[in-house]
DNA sequence: TGCAAATTTCATTTTTTTTTGAAAATTTTG
DNA sequence: CAAAATTTTCAAAAAAAAATGAAATTTGCA
């Protein structure tokens, strides 16, 4: 078991791996709030206080997790402008920096994997209308007055989410 | 397999059956969309079409599911006070009413579900923070920011998530 | 109080999700 | 263009999450 150095040049690395490793905690959960596996937070979380860009063969060794994991991680990433690449001269090989712009991330999110279920919601409800059969005076109100707030629900949320990003002033 | 009458006094009932269907697994994906399990979508929407309480039985044998999945989607929806149980005559059984508010439902998600994990940021933050070692100017600078950014993220959140459901004007 | 009905709990099973790793595809450059 | 390096894909394995069901507990009423 290798022991860290109490003292002398090395003291900082080891401190700043303690940094690494509440980040890549901190985003760990972060992400999986949002439904996102451990090891795309863990690649965040990396990345987030990495000062030069990072390869992917970096990655893979540094988190010990597979070039599966990391490459199907690294294109979530990819998909929601998470991450960015940097060219480096004279390495054939992509690298990768976190993009930190938090409203930028969100305003993606919610693009990419909010709104759709949203558009679907829509439908559904139109189905619902569509399905509901001549009834009694006060069965057809209590029906439809469950069907219009839900149609207010989701005409809220697609209102407010795509503003949300908008309103965060970070 | 049983053959829905095309006509007849059953009609109606088959419709309201179709929007039953809509509604569970309308609410199956919303709450999925919130991390909970597919049987407290189905037990939700299964409710928020009912114009009476319905026993955990009725829920059981109508939705097919376990009684322990019964029990504990209800105790969940129970915590975030997305059903009330109502009072019936003559029947021992608790029985289950949906809460319909949703201003008031994602308040009590947000407060149940979210705010405890961004507390616990705060302090994964106060701990990144304590563990920055000495360094040069500017990689002080680096990891100084994308701290501040960290800590501005987790205050927007810790404000404006609270402040979202007020902002819901159903 | 005692008993039967109703509900909760929780170890086990099932299902779903995530990760792995190796083969296939792609890319770069010598 | 070919060889080597890199990345992607995807079937299989592993891990995680959810559902089951029966035993234990609780509840209410006779």
């Amino acid at each position: 078991m290798p022991q860290p150095p109490i003292t002398g040049k090395n003291s900082s690395q080891v401190n700043i791996k303690d940094l690494e490793i509440e980040s890549i905690d901190f985003f760990v959960r972060m992400m999986s709030m949002l439904g996102m596996p451990k090891s795309v937070g863990e690649i965040y979380g990396l990345l987030y206080f990495s000062p030069s860009a990072l390869s992917m063969e970096h990655i893979v060794k540094h988190l010990g997790i597979s070039i599966g994991s990391a490459s199907q991680g690294l294109k979530t990433l990819r998909s929601l402008k998470a991450v960015r690449t940097s060219y480096v001269p004279g390495d054939r090989r992509d690298h990768y920096l976190a993009e930190t712009e938090f409203r930028r991330l969100f305003s993606n999110f919610i693009k990419e994997e909010i709104m759709p279920h949203m558009d679907s919601a829509k439908e559904r409800i139109e189905r619902m209308e569509s399905s509901l059969p001549p009834l009694s005076k006060e069965a057809e109100e209590f029906y439809k007055i469950r069907i219009e707030k839900l149609k207010r629900l989701t005409r809220a949320g697609g209102r407010l989410l795509p503003a949300l990003a908008g309103l965060l002033k970070f």
